[in-house]
DNA sequence: TCCTGTGAAAGGTTTCACAGCT
DNA sequence: AGCTGTGAAACCTTTCACAGGA
């Protein structure tokens, strides 16, 4: 078995939260049909430093040419094998309400290295809809759907008052990945990786900065009550 | 002018973002007629450590009773005061896409702090159709539906393609704050804040933590050298 | 000369553990 | 006793600055 230099284990978070960048923007690079890229040109593309990008790269191995810098299909061959894109994902999506038919029609799935494998609803008027090639179906057949062994990403994009029971269901069928569209906070056992996505969240963020730019003139007057 | 406990400007990014999670929580708690609560509580329903939360909230200033807990109605008011939330903000969603047409029929905005004012599509079959309570209009508009001086939030939903251009239109009309959902980095001047939420990215950092998981055996053998 | 890869420093976040108040 | 609020320690991330190879 060979020992080559990008079997260092253990990348941090934060440069596996980035990779996914790293990896689109070397897509619009390849679309343009340019080769070769630095880290300076990257890295402005995918919206980070320079010093960032090299140093995230270098905790996949040493992939650039001094002087040169990255080959576009090289390294981005690496980054999808360092996130394990080199085969695709099934992808099982529980609601079928706006968004979860929106999420099912993204198209982005494909070329990304993920498939969608199956529609879950609860509601009877919902089951049997035909949506791109697949067809919903009822919440009975969750279970039947995931291949114990065969890894596979469960979405939940139902209301929150259904999210907690879905994930429990999702994580006792096998699945150990799970990312939550759903308006709550959802509890998994240790082992079980879950993500969660959010517009209120990511609004009321928003807001806060808002909140500073305008600064606490307000906020003074509500001090003095107290 | 008064300096209490409050004034302490400056929370951190990680608290920042921590925040809304609480308040979510104890909005489930409020619901339940759930006066009072421990940090331990909270925590758990946040999915976080009461370490992490106790020193979130310190950041806000004193608002717990030692030995007792949190006032369910008091911290929620505090929470929302810290986050800008008193007051409800103008949203503008632009691409009526199956993304933009879900966020727009996403009923969470009003009762989180947020009102939808604008929808605004570029395709003309679009422009005109109803949803809920609001008319899609082309973009065109755009410029003189954002008020300057009045802050107000920009959503993007478009296809990864008009992302760049719809968010230099925003940033023009004076929009300072962005969230892109389009499958693409895009570029705003400083002093602009932009997040970002895309799917694609979340499943590939679900996918990497998957096969860590599955590929773990190998790093054994690196593991024996230590 | 150019640009990558990387130690070292700086900065930020989380956890620990307990002082201090009810 | 019970639980919050907080320094201090541990840990993680980013930035700096330059050694080193093309």
């Amino acid at each position: 078995m060979s020992v080559d230099q990008a079997a260092k284990r253990e990348i941090p978070d934060a440069t596996v939260a980035r990779l996914p960048g790293y990896l689109r923007a070397l897509g619009q690079l390849t679309a343009q049909d340019v080769l070769s890229v630095s880290s300076e040109e990257l890295a402005h593309s995918a919206g980070v430093s320079s010093a960032k990008l090299r140093k995230d790269l270098s905790h996949l191995g040493s992939y650039g040419v001094r002087g040169v810098g990255y080959d576009v299909a090289h390294l981005t061959y690496q980054i999808s094998r360092a996130l394990g894109l080199t085969h695709d994902w099934p992808v099982l999506i529980v609601g079928m309400g706006n968004l979860g038919r929106a999420l099912a029609s993204y198209g982005g799935f494909a070329t990304k290295g993920f498939k969608v494998v199956a529609l879950l609803d609860r509601d009877p008027t919902l089951v049997g809809q035909q949506l791109d090639d697949l067809r919903v179906q009822p919440m009975t057949e969750l279970e039947s759907l995931v291949t114990p062994g065969e890894a596979c990403i469960g979405v939940i994009a139902t209301p929150a008052g259904s999210a907690q029971e879905v994930a429990d269901r999702l994580v006792a069928a096998g699945v150990s990945s799970i990312l939550n569209f759903a308006a709550t906070a959802i509890q998994v056992p240790e082992g079980v990786h879950m993500r969660k996505v959010d517009l209120s969240t990511e609004l009321q963020i928003l807001a806060f900065h808002e909140q500073q730019r305008s600064g606490g003139m307000t906020d003074d007057l509500l001090e003095g009550a107290g």
